[in-house]
DNA sequence: ATGAAAGCGCTAACAT
DNA sequence: ATGTTAGCGCTTTCAT
């Protein structure tokens, strides 16, 4: 029998030792400032030294320690974005949006998964906190006092979701639910049915106060069911609800819920858009494959995701000059996506 | 003209100073690194010292300060997950079960996008390097030697890829490939045409591997199409250069491009799967409620993000064990889920 | 333009 | 069981 090879784990092999901005200043023949402001101070260094270090540099591999970057500066040059779902299709757009402003401003992105649970999300605030230089929540599920003391700590701004005292980026639902209402009106639909989202959603509840206010001014009756978690697997029992009511419309509160709606409504044989009319939010990707195709509202959340990071990034940096009044809400169009999920009313 | 107020920027409120090891210790009346055992080594500390240490940090809101954690200890308790294209639903399984495992072993999860490309995708891992305890690289893009230069300086785990030396999740492409032809074969069709997604996927290349080899087992005829960039949006053009060949049956590298194809179907009047079948790989988001509802080989992508993660914290403790023999390839089962996009082949 | 030296917040010997 | 001390890798005055 023979003894076992001693050397490393697999997949665990040596490893070299990391470059540091010491091995480099000396294989460069410099002090260790200097290659620190080689790398992060430009102009204060002979260009020709500069080039020098930064070849030596190359060659060794060296890469800046962001540990120790950040802990001397304060900054870290990273930023957090909260979701909370991260298998949700909805937050790709933002999150592709995010991660194209964070890589403009050269910012590394840290994405974080709430798992729609406020308690876990204000842990992983508290976690991440110290750990980069602010965050962006996306459909935040905290309330506002909690924002509030969470922010005393960090820079925050907020994607569809207000808080007073707090950047943030909401898509303008105003809008986006009187086009929803307009449309249903329009084809003869004298009332709806909201299957409502989960209680602490923000965008939730201004989604159904801007159902409710168009639905009055169009003289429409508007009922809400509900809560639901937003998932296709709540669609049956979302769309048994709406059936034993005999409703012509139902909105949902987003395209996942719908799409599960869609699903059974097809289950149980009822025609849509003949009997029925579907009417999701988001605009996900599904939303225009699915079977009939769901007339939806179409929010810029890719542009939602990068305006906010490049809010947070603009509170980063050290000048942040006072512009005076309340903290900006930047309102970001939306346009509803009419397909073939919606007609007219049934006689 | 009043001068404006000199205050804070809104959105950049007046921030309470964060609380340190020192502060904490201090208002505790106890040492700094007393401190710091409270927190990170609870057993060497006189456990009422440490109910009391915790008091007061909780009360200032102290959390410790990852920075500067990783400095001295090396360890970042952080590890980065790369994929190809967040907004790929494929992913988010991956990403899912990364985070769960990632949780579970209380380790931090960063996530990249390589935006599928392989420069990109280096620069990534070189710029978070230093910043993580290691990598899961999802379906690398970079070549067999660029992993090995970039595994001397860290810890890698790959999925759906291999490389030498390196640790791996895979699927077992084999076998799924077989029960796709073997599908096919018994539903009469004498030939199909993959769909090539990226030059350099590897799990592409695994596929097509497969599906000739199964191919050849069956007696049926496969041809290679492409590449495609596997978008929905490569459908058309993948759709018509099969169409061109009156093929009637087709793989596409994955669920996307295949919903893709079966919209540019729809489009130009050919029925599935009556004139054409079609068989996707992954299983995704969207597969079940396409149109019509797409046969896909299901991989167990949540357990081979959970697997990666787990594979990864094992080689970062300490102890690695030399288990002896090349690096652990886990090979995770697929699976043919059997929907409407596939059938009798036409007489 | 460059170097020397102090210190960011924390951990890990080593003392007590 | 707890305190003291010396850095981790980097940035930042302050000299030169």
């Amino acid at each position: 029998m023979s003894v076992p090879e001693p050397g490393p784990a697999p997949g665990a092999r040596r490893r070299r030792r990391r470059a540091t901005i010491t091995t480099v200043a000396a294989a460069a023949g410099v002090a260790p400032s200097t290659v620190s402001r080689a790398f992060s101070n430009p102009g204060r260094v002979n260009h020709v030294t500069r080039a020098h270090v930064l070849a030596v540099a190359e060659e060794l591999g060296y890469a800046p320690n962001p540990a120790a970057q950040a802990l001397e500066s304060g900054r870290t040059s990273t930023v957090a974005l909260v979701v909370p779902d991260i298998t949700n299709p909805y937050f790709s757009g933002v999150v592709k949006g995010a991660e194209r402003a964070a890589a403009e401003a050269r910012l590394t992105l840290v994405i974080g998964d709430a798992q729609e649970n406020p308690v876990h999300e204000e842990r992983l605030v508290r976690r991440l906190g110290p750990a980069v230089d602010g965050f962006v929540l996306t459909a935040s599920r905290m309330p506002d006092d909690v924002l509030e003391r969470v922010s005393e700590l960090n820079r925050i701004v907020l994607v569809n979701r207000a808080s007073p005292g707090l950047t943030s980026v909401v898509a303008d639902f105003a809008s986006g639910t009187r086009q929803i209402v307009a449309h249903l009106a329009s084809h003869g639909h004298r009332s709806f049915v909201f299957l409502g989202g989960p209680a602490e959603s923000w965008s939730g509840a201004r989604r159904w106060a801007g159902l409710r206010a168009a639905a009055e001014e169009h003289g429409l009756e508007a009922t809400r069911f509900g809560p639901w978690t937003p998932t296709i697997a709540s669609g049956p029992a979302a769309a048994d609800a709406v059936l034993a009511t005999g409703a012509t419309a139902v909105v949902a509160h987003n395209d996942v819920l719908a799409i599960g709606v869609l699903q059974r409504l097809a289950e149980r044989g009822v025609r849509v858009p003949q009997e029925v009319s579907v009417v999701g939010f988001d605009d996900v990707f599904g939303a225009d494959f699915c079977h009939p195709p769901l007339t939806t509202l179409a929010e810029r959340t890719t542009e939602a995701g990068a305006r906010a990071v490049e809010a947070l990034a603009a509170l980063t940096r050290p000048g942040a000059l006072p512009t005076g009044g309340d903290a900006p809400v930047r309102v970001l169009p939306t346009q509803l996506v009419v397909r073939a999920s919606s007609g007219p009313a049934p006689r």
